[in-house]
DNA sequence: TCTTGACCCATGGGTAACCCAAAGGTTGCA
DNA sequence: TGCAACCTTTGGGTTACCCATGGGTCAAGA
């Protein structure tokens, strides 16, 4: 199987082949006349589970990490368990990140839904009024000890 | 004030004035003496909106865009009011994808509480049988026309 | 036989917003 | 002068791919 033929086979794109292939948890070897990558069964599954786990949240290393302990022999299973965990509190903490921005950003709108534009340079205001008064505001709002 | 000088004065670090100076966002001379980046009072004032304009949820792009306006005489602020919009929709897909993988990620875990650990090479298993048998699951789950 | 079109391939560079390492310069104090 | 503490520069790395470029392959049609 070449590239396309294995993406294909798995439902993704030649260019995840080539980078997985990159990360050497594809090994191919090279088709002697044309120099192109020629994958085995083996391939196909371990590009199988690697799609499985990133849509489990595991990160390329997590996979490369998990890969080459089940080929040492070990059952790569309790790893996995701690993996998930350590990954799950990282989506978490993003999560959380992400709505405080998005409520500074609603909030940032509401505010701004009644001012008018400003005119840069005059105003007492440098590059742009709203995003620069905003933040001012913020700050007095949080001088509160 | 060279760059760690310009950092502090603004409450970042000296590599984040050297990334926003290579994308021209700040322009400084440089010393004739020993080749040192030398920066004005007017860099600080646009480092400082840089920053604000971040804690917003503005890409850097967006930033240098909006700086360029407001330079060239006009007022950002219609362009400022379109672009949060767009950032604020896109941090709120992100926030959705995300929450789906955490719920994906925690029914994994409560499936696999229950489980055993596997021994890659039998079990029908080819790598981790937790992930391989969870994703196969959630195959079925879905063959529902 | 030649050409056209529709594929396919490999490599190298780019993405966002920085962080870090290496190698060297500067300053203050003893 | 010697040393430490601090500063600077550049270039490469991070994540998980995507894209552009330049070229190869193959079957059908003129």
């Amino acid at each position: 199987m070449n590239v396309s033929q294995l993406a294909r086979a798995a439902g993704t794109t030649s260019d995840t082949v080539r980078h997985y292939t990159d990360l050497a948890l594809l090994r191919p070897g090279r088709h002697p006349d044309n120099g192109y990558r020629v994958y085995s069964r083996d391939d196909l599954e371990r590009l199988r589970f690697a799609l499985q786990a990133r849509s489990l949240g595991f990160t390329l290393t997590d996979i490369v990490s998990l890969v080459s302990e089940a080929e040492s022999g070990q059952s790569p299973c309790q790893h996995t368990r701690e993996l998930i965990e350590q990954r799950l509190k990282e989506v978490e903490r993003q999560i959380a990140e992400l709505q405080r921005l998005s409520q500074r950003m609603r909030d940032a709108m509401d505010t701004w839904a009644s001012q008018p534009d400003c005119r840069p340079g005059k105003d007492n205001v440098h590059i742009c009024g709203l995003i620069e008064a905003f933040a001012q505001q913020q700050e007095h709002h949080h001088e509160q000890p």
